[in-house]
DNA sequence: GTCTATACGTGGATAGAC
DNA sequence: GTCTATCCACGTATAGAC
């Protein structure tokens, strides 16, 4: 198993680092839990230094993310709308968001750093095309407000996902007790609910 | 201007400890930013130690938030109303957690930590109040979103507060060019526009 | 109450045996 | 490639003069 060590090293070196930061994880608890010696510089054989393993496993999960980016989804083009698919949309993207957490973690401690680390991880956020994704899905919706101001309204979606995500995944709060499903699912009706749903209730799942 | 040393300690910790976290901020660093010669021992004739400081500096920052908790805006009771009223109270929301950002950025670094900093906080955020307050105004809304779950659609409506906030703030993005006057806007009409908007514009302001 | 000086612990990184 | 042993930088905290 000697010849995996570097990896073992990058697996222990991203749960570490998102758990406690880069600076706040020696490198021989590194060592240990990639189960070399506590103490021993056997970790120097395989990288020059913190800094370049903390680059090693950057690189490695943007790699990783990058086979998972999420598909746009298909809103229906009719006039015979619902909320639903927008709403699978969404927990797509929770989805999405679980799989960036661990890159998130660290990038959460290591924020405030001149580093080339947030810009190298927006490019990859960017790539993903959230806006331009979200405002066309958006550009169907009647709701009024969606209508008179299309590219805030894609800003409140987004936001209120990263914030529904960072709430419950890196605070632990209960959400309001609100699951996954009640939350996308508002969420996407509050957008592309069509005004008259009252009146003439959607077709659609 | 002896006797205020004290204070000015705290206020140097306050912002060094927003800007690189406790532990990665040196006792010396704290002196020397509060007028003291960086590493005599000054700090000590003060604080037993760091995280004695810590604890001085979020008690002093909770007693000060509360003094500025934001009063609940009074939504219309009548039929004919606007999304302006929350839009206003969303705007007043957005300077309380600007207002809370210090203390919120300690936090952040110390997450993870089983300490009581956060239940303390945690409690003052629930005295402001923020769930029920939100449920309350949002109860006259005809979205049918809101109508169908109103703690989902407030929950929706927080995370996107607290989502555009970390956003901006935190992480320097420009929230996508939207200000914050669009932003609370266009969420306060996906909250409580009246679905026919569009056949009667509202009356209100 | 602030200073100089210092003891001590932790962690980063290297040397050299195996 | 991993180990033992060690050096060195940095940060915490204290002692004692002023």
């Amino acid at each position: 198993m000697a010849a995996g060590t570097r990896e073992r090293i990058i697996d222990a070196a991203l749960r570490l680092f998102g758990e406690r930061g880069v600076a706040a994880t020696p490198v021989t608890a590194i060592e240990a839990a990639a189960g070399l010696a506590s103490g021993s510089g056997s970790f120097y054989r395989h990288f020059k230094d913190k800094n370049e393993l903390l680059l090693a496993v950057i690189e490695r999960e943007m790699a990783r993310v990058k086979k998972n980016l999420p598909q746009l989804a298909d809103l229906p083009r009719g006039d015979d709308r619902s909320a639903a698919p927008l709403a699978a949309q969404l927990m797509s993207d929770l989805d999405f968001l679980a799989d960036l957490r661990p890159m998130m973690a660290i990038l959460m401690w290591e924020r405030g750093h001149p580093s080339e680390l947030s810009t190298k991880v927006r490019g990859a956020m960017v790539e993903r095309g959230v806006e331009l994704g979200v405002a066309d899905l958006l550009v169907q919706s009647r709701t009024p407000a969606v209508k008179d101001d299309l590219e805030a309204a894609a800003t409140v979606m987004m936001y209120a996902m990263v914030g529904y995500f960072l709430a419950t995944d890196f605070f632990g709060a209960a959400a309001g007790g609100v699951s996954a499903e009640r939350f996308t699912t508002t969420l996407a009706r509050l957008m592309v609910d069509p005004a008259d749903i009252g009146h003439s209730p959607p077709r659609d799942v």
